[in-house]
DNA sequence: CGTAGTTAAATCGCATACGATTTAATCGCA
DNA sequence: TGCGATTAAATCGTATGCGATTTAACTACG
């Protein structure tokens, strides 16, 4: 049971190789509008609740900053959203949309759906198997 | 049903943070054995098939030399494996374990079992699991 | 009030991923 | 048989991820 098994038929295998497969299918929807994966993440956190933090984006990412600053940066230079040190607390990087960045979501609308639809999956059950995955992730994840 | 969702609620974002939180509970276990997950991949493919092409080693992956050839080349260095050009082929580099590298393989015999303990599953619902993650992964993959 | 301890980002280094291109070897077909 | 098309790796450039460290700012407590 504990013995050596060729990837394919391996757990995390299908983990690994499931993520990479996601984020091939989102390139071709996100690239007409310039962005990574990643990208579309942190976008979507803020669409969310604009005026987030570097590390409240990263608590919904579960990234830290060391990947997230340069990454938020890129952002920026797209103009998408501004980065402002928080005046009552200037260990903080306080990130908003730019008015291009919330015309954005607009634009961005109709990528769910497509994905979606990608997945030959109808929403309860895309919705059953984004809760099993999220309880192993959780469960995986340190105490 | 085509709008902007909180990450928390995407498919997407569980298959993300997931094969993240994966990597993160096999970083203790193969960090003793001076492995990364990828590594850990490439040599299992290996354990299971010896004398693969990197094109084989990246058909079981689903990665492209532009992935491989560098991760290859840092297993060589290590001395789990050698790089050779097929003397029939000589487009094609065969990799093969050397003494270390298939010794390596009882070393780390007991890492799926400690992972499948992490997951907190048993193996049947870890098999279903696998299997619900690797068609969506299928359906995803273009045609 | 001062400073040690803590916290939030940023920085650094290394290892993936992957699109695009290059190089070298083999193949197919007139 | 000869050469253009194809194939397999390698190379290049950019964008993540993440461990480890650094820097700057805030907090707590004597």
């Amino acid at each position: 049971m504990s013995d050596t098994l060729p990837p394919p038929q391996m757990l995390c295998f299908a983990l690994y190789s499931a993520a990479h497969a996601m984020q091939a299918a989102y390139r071709p929807l996100l690239e007409p509008l310039g962005l990574t994966y990643p990208q579309y993440l942190a976008l979507s956190a803020l669409w969310a609740e604009d005026g987030q933090t570097v590390g409240q984006i990263g608590a919904a990412l579960m990234l830290d900053s060391n990947t997230l600053t340069p990454l938020l940066k890129r952002l920026e230079q797209a103009g998408w959203v501004t980065r402002r040190r928080d005046a009552a607390d200037e260990r903080q990087v306080r990130l908003t949309l730019t008015e291009a960045g919330r015309a954005l979501r607009e634009k961005a609308a109709a990528v769910p759906g497509c994905f979606l639809e990608r997945t030959g999956l109808v929403l309860p059950e895309a919705a059953a198997l984004r809760d099993e995955v999220a309880a192993l992730r959780d469960r995986l994840r340190p105490r």
